[in-house]
DNA sequence: TGATTGGTTAGCCATGAAGCTAACTATACA
DNA sequence: TGTATAGTTAGCTTCATGGCTAACCAATCA
């Protein structure tokens, strides 16, 4: 119940508009300067820049102004911190279905045994 | 540009709550109804029932109202979905990487054939 | 049948997110 | 030096989110 990594809010935050989902994709492809990034895009500078913020301080993202051209980075290491979430989870949930599916099975070969019993109580059947 | 999942938004707009990644995690280790969900958390009935419903519209939870008991599980799918689309990010960026990596190696390469014609005109040195 | 339990509905409030315009700063180019 | 370019700051609106209380069903159980 502890470990409540504030990151994982912030980065989760970010990628639920698709705007900065679309901006951490093409950052995927390589670094950009916020006008070329923001090209593509029917919003207002102010309004687009506000989506790099964000994207900053989740630490998705790390620019760098030279000159008068900021320029934007990705940084992987936040999103592979949020992709080990998924993959903890995941972890988690399949051992739980392996527990459940050796239940199930555990189950069935009980109830196997038990219909084996029924039709001869004088012999075993010996495998399926 | 297209391709833009309007169930990617409410997906990790879930998963930004901590309260609402508690759950998930509680959910991963098997089904639970909504009072024993909502026991370690300091929060009134109603306000813990909006998570609840915030996953459930994800796609994330399913419920089942059984008696006067609502019992949560885990949608595995739209877990798998999310950790998909970091996947697929991660495809591009590490592909990127390596064409990176192999211009570095290109430029290195270059630069050490100029390096081994600088200090002899007459012989080539082999290798270290 | 009456009380308890488990969840739900309705409605309020404070805060924050996402957009805008207008005006400004600072670099680069002619 | 003057002008265009690239971002930035300030301030406003609107809507969504996350929390609350109070009152309300509807199963269970004594």
């Amino acid at each position: 119940m502890a470990n409540q990594s504030p990151h994982l809010d912030q980065i989760f935050a970010a990628l639920a508009d698709p705007t900065r989902r679309a901006i951490v994709m093409r950052l995927c492809a390589g670094e950009a300067s916020v006008g070329e990034l923001a090209g593509p895009f029917d919003m207002a500078l102010p309004s687009f820049m506000k989506h790099i913020h964000v994207l900053e301080t989740s630490g998705l993202v790390q620019s760098e102004k030279s000159g008068r051209v900021r320029t934007c980075r990705l940084s992987a290491d936040a999103l592979v911190g949020a992709e080990d979430w998924f993959q903890q989870q995941r972890a988690i949930w399949e051992a739980r279905l392996d527990r459940f599916e050796a239940y199930v099975m555990k189950l069935k070969k009980e109830k196997e045994r038990a219909g084996a019993k029924r039709p001869s109580r004088t012999s075993k059947r010996k495998g399926s």
